[in-house]
DNA sequence: GTCTATAACCTGATAGAC
DNA sequence: GTCTATCAGGTTATAGAC
């Protein structure tokens, strides 16, 4: 599917990486996907839709590039974790525009309550994704234990990723900062385990 | 100081609290504050002038609470400690404001280089203040080792915050989280002072 | 210092031709 | 499906009276 619609929504994810959810402008979208403004209308309705449309896009881009990682180290629960997490903090276009992205519908959603269902849902699917690599990385563990390890790892790879794109933290240190917490978090269900 | 224009920074404060910094419109801040457009211009010259006043006067003002809250449990590091951090997941007005005024600056900052460099600055004494406290912790600790740490807890208390208030997250869940995180934090300097 | 009125501009959205 | 106008409404910012 490499049509107009789609360029469309292509050039809208790179918009939004530039200018944010919020700054996302009808007419410069129009000349980033090279096409009149009303084309856009023609096909999205209007700005909530581009919005909408855009969005759902950039969860599919994201699930598929976390799945093609996931098998990359697949057989190594720890691996897996932490090639998926990591994958998060990476400066290349692709995972800087999917970031972004995240990061402003999350801003977004503080102020607008119709954004929080969806992203309700896709931080919960997240973070039962991070607890089942964890549970088999530690199967002795409790789900419990296994769903607030997930959730810390997951709120800290958010807090940190908007840290490395508002340029307060370097790439490299944000990096290491995430692989201390997911060997920490491990020891811990270690711990627990034995203790 | 409490004259016309501090009433409009303080109105200024719940209206990003409510609106986002790029939700907010001078109208608004008007209708809020109980003054004109034109005398906002009048004391801050233009939007941007709203802005970095208000995100000033916000700083300040959490500095300030801060302060108050460590006084509160002084001479036990790890009290002292527990309480700055968990200060910001409350639901009282003034921490919401704060909190979501925060996150935003942080997020737009993402798009607006010009906010960078003073945000990376409030970053840094922040994360300074905490690295300070677990050195009283752990005195024995490395440095290094109490840097880290302090990162992984204030980035983590801003991934909990934001996840707060966007609805992804009940506020006391989120407080727990942080506390399992302040305890495995402080756990980890003993293990590498031990080990 | 503070107001009312308004200029100048920007932005989302539509009409209508092709 | 795609374009060229163009409108309607909202927003920043200024002029000028008090």
């Amino acid at each position: 599917m490499s049509d107009r619609r789609t360029e469309i929504l292509r050039a809208a994810t790179r918009v939004i990486s530039r200018r944010g959810v919020r700054g996302l402008r009808v007419a410069e979208l129009a000349a980033e996907a090279g096409v009149s403004a009303s084309l856009i209308y023609y096909h999205f309705t209007d700005r909530a839709g581009i919005l909408r449309e855009t969005l759902e896009f950039i969860g599919e881009r994201a699930d598929r590039y976390t799945a093609a990682a996931g098998s990359d180290a697949a057989g190594d629960p720890r691996a897996e974790l932490a090639q998926i997490l990591l994958l998060e903090l990476q400066d290349t276009a692709e995972v800087r525009e999917n970031s972004t992205a995240w990061g402003e519908l999350r801003a977004s959603a503080v102020f607008d309550p119709d954004l929080r269902e969806d992203l309700a849902r896709a931080t919960h699917t997240w973070v039962h994704e991070i607890a089942y690599l964890l549970g088999r990385a530690h199967p002795s563990g409790t789900a419990p234990a296994h769903a607030a390890a997930a959730e810390r790892l997951t709120a800290l790879l958010e807090g940190l990723s908007v840290r490395w794109l508002s340029g307060s933290l370097p790439l490299d240190h944000a990096r290491r900062l995430l692989g201390g917490a997911i060997d920490a978090e491990l020891r811990n269900l270690q711990r627990v385990h034995s203790g």
